[in-house]
RNA sequence: GUGGGUGUAGCUCAGUUGGUUAGAGCACUAGGUUGUGGCCCUGGGGGCCGUGGGUUCGAGUCCCAUCACCCACCCCA
């Protein structure tokens, strides 16, 4: 026997009657895209890694020590997105899309990589979707995407979420509040954790981040990022409150939620479910009004969120009232003699000239069994062509619900309508 | 990278202080109904008990190693 080959450690393969769910998923997505008049975005999984150094940051996680890379014969460094954002920008700078598209709205689906090691919630490759809203500075943007955000979670019947919502300034605000917080944790640098002293170097507004309670402690009395905010980014951040609370979106404000993605500016928010265990993000997002300059366009603001697509899953299938989606099949064809199975692919065929869905077993099987697979498959109705009837040139409708049974000539194709 | 947990049939799991041919439910399959699904009944097929080594008259069970998976830290969606 040889040896079999399995799968890649942190990847899933989606099967039947799952991969269902996943299909309802990704269609109710975009049902909701088009109610808000976002286009879809397809862009490669690959990249030059350059690409996802100058958007990310070169010194985050993801960038630093959870992208697959790899060089291609012509030497140049590729990397499989671990995200969708530096995409889509880039390919809105290549394409000049702002002409097209003085606001674009943008969403995009599709898996994402990053090497990490797997655990519930997390796997190596995983689907998102997220929008992007490239052109304007509006608080009002960033409420759509918020808003858009939430409405998908709601469609899809996810009910305990919690929004947080907080602003990080843009670069020279937050450099001034970055200063205050050194200067804040300098003496208590000896208290801090390993990891949170290479924090206070690197970037410290991630200390909040950190879960340790000693750390934790350490931070009770620090400045907070909504004192050191510009004019500029304060009212941003006001009036995106407003909105919320005038749209009657529940939310709480939290000073600490700092994003793990350099590019991010002013308002930031992330969304969280109970029903996920330790990685309880369903999704996050913000403002970045300067990646598309930084990755070589014209300065354009713009908003965007990204959602995991098998965290919402997670949380669906806990939520109240939640079903496994059942096979759906319009029509079975049963026979009892393989002579019979070519006058059986045509009347097939014909089923499906209407756009019904239709199987046949070819295995040549007894009726009682094939029955039993029309039933299991969930058929709604069986068309039962026997020996008897083939020579009469007959057929036996058989409503599977009802069990009602009728003899029709073959030359006939019952309707679709129910 | 660091902890902890689990590996027995396709799936979910039993398996007594080590003791004959390793079990159940579901699924699959054949029949009860010689041409008809769901419910019920009866039979059948399926197991290198994760892998390698050790202890023992004897190992699914004890010991060591190894691998895989899961969960947590970390990080993020």
């Amino acid at each position: 026997m040889m040896e079999p080959i399995k799968r890649i450690k942190g990847t899933d393969d989606i099967l039947p009657p799952e991969s269902a769910t996943w299909q309802y998923v990704a269609d109710t997505i975009r049902r909701v895209m088009s109610l808000y008049n976002y286009r879809e975005i397809i862009t490669p999984i690959f990249e030059y890694t350059e690409l996802f150094a100058r958007s990310i940051g070169a010194s985050t996680d993801i960038v630093s020590k959870e992208m697959y890379t790899f060089l291609d014969m012509g030497e140049r460094s590729l990397t499989l997105r671990p995200e969708g954002t530096a995409s889509v920008v880039r390919a809105y700078v290549e394409h000049s899309l702002s002409v097209k598209f003085p606001i674009a709205k943008l969403y995009y689906i599709g898996p994402m990589f990053r090497q990490e090691k797997p655990q519930k919630g997390r796997k190596r490759q995983f689907n998102q979707f997220g929008i992007e809203i490239l052109g304007t500075d509006s608080p009002y943007a960033d409420v759509e995407g918020i808003i858009l955000n939430l409405r998908v979670l709601k469609e899809l019947g996810i009910t305990d979420t919690h929004l947080m919502i907080n602003s990080i300034g843009d670069p020279n605000c937050r450099q001034g509040y970055r200063r205050a917080l050194k200067e804040y944790l300098q003496p208590r640098l000896e208290k801090l954790c390993s990891d949170c002293q290479l924090r206070y170097h690197n970037n410290p507004l991630r200390v909040f981040d950190c879960k340790k309670q000693s750390c934790q402690a350490q931070l009770e009395d620090a400045p907070v990022m909504s004192d050191y905010l510009c004019d500029d980014c304060r009212k941003h951040f006001d009036k995106v409150l407003h909105i919320l609370d005038k749209l009657d979106i529940e939310f709480s404000i939290n000073e600490r939620l700092v994003r793990g993605l350099d590019y991010y500016t002013k308002t930031v928010y992330e969304i969280t479910s109970t029903a996920l265990g330790s990685q309880n993000s369903l999704s996050g997002g913000g403002r970045y009004d300067i990646l598309v300059e930084e990755l070589g366009g014209k300065p354009t603001p713009a908003f965007g969120f990204a959602a995991g697509i098998e965290r919402i899953i997670m949380a669906m299938e806990q939520s109240e009232g939640y079903e496994t989606p059942k096979p759906q099949l319009d029509y079975f064809i049963a026979l009892t003699n393989d002579e019979i199975l070519t006058t059986a692919m045509e009347f097939a065929e014909r089923l499906r000239d209407k756009g019904n869905s239709v199987n046949i077993d070819f295995r040549g099987k007894s009726l009682k069994s094939q029955m039993k697979q029309a039933d299991k498959l969930g058929a709604k109705r069986v068309v039962i062509i026997g020996d008897d009837e083939f020579s009469k040139g007959v057929y036996l409708l058989r409503d599977m619900e009802t069990g009602e049974q009728t003899e029709i000539p073959l030359s006939i194709i019952p309707n679709t309508d129910k």
